[in-house]
DNA sequence: CTCGATTTGATACATTATATCATTTCTCAG
DNA sequence: CTGAGAAATGATATAATGTATCAAATCGAG
């Protein structure tokens, strides 16, 4: 893992497991689960699950990647790396998935929503539906 | 389950099963994982998973009991029972989980959000932090 | 170089969830 | 009332997701 914790934000700072997560998970773009993930860098050495969550979570804490947990599944970040103000649509039927930016207005109005006495560290927020081909197909 | 799916609204079309299973949950009044259910529920002879994943489906339609994705767990709605207009904030440390209702406004906003070519269904959106208390004892 | 710390590998298991079929219960047409 | 079909529930088995733990390898400071 190099230098990553003492500037966790330049990309060749990725250990060797989390460039092959990343590289399958921007490969399918579409999310995968971590089992999906360990058999696509399996022919890359990666054998067990432990070292597929291992990279997801460097890649999740670094913006990389972000967890579906509406889906138990995973994405690459669609803008390379992000903070925590996005949100995901996606479609029941055929998984597509879409990525949202959270303006500052619209987070900062979720926000007001938190308890006093809580302090924020991580907002989910997912849709869920059926898109247009889905709907047009049923 | 009697007549329940003639009139999808009243608390007493509850099958015995729901009843249980959403007793449970008010019972206990913070999240459980359907494991947790279960065992509390065995006495009364419920005895197997999809038995109460069953029961948590009917009272998750109704709006009676609520699944929060981030936990892998369930709660029993605060008001009895609500639309799909709420949120979750919990601390990630000891658990506590408040609900919180979504105005119209904070609704409308969020549902702007989303694509134009999916029809919205589910509206997943959870705080995690952490509570005074639990940073106090920190 | 070598000690200690960090990262990775490996094993084993825990937790969450569902597919499937058997059994029971309910409904209602006759 | 009754028996055939539908609906709900029970039971078994297994799939899918996630993690605790320890061992081995690697790295960096001294």
């Amino acid at each position: 893992m190099a230098t990553k914790h003492q500037h966790d934000h330049a990309e060749d700072d990725l250990s060797a497991n989390e460039v092959r997560v990343l590289e399958a998970l921007r490969d399918s773009k579409e999310p995968m689960s971590a089992y999906a993930i360990l058999d696509r860098v399996r022919p890359s050495g990666i054998s067990h699950p432990p070292t597929v969550y291992r990279a997801l979570a460097g890649l999740e804490s670094l913006g990389m990647v972000h967890r579906l947990k509406s889906l138990s599944a995973f994405v690459a970040c669609g803008h390379g790396r992000c903070g925590g103000r996005f949100a995901f649509a996606f479609c029941r039927q055929c998984q597509r998935v879409e990525e949202i930016s959270l303006d500052d207005e619209h987070y900062d109005d979720l926000v007001k929503l938190v308890p006093k006495d809580i302090h924020l560290e991580q907002t989910t927020l997912e849709f869920a539906g059926l898109c247009s081909a889905c709907q047009a197909a049923a």
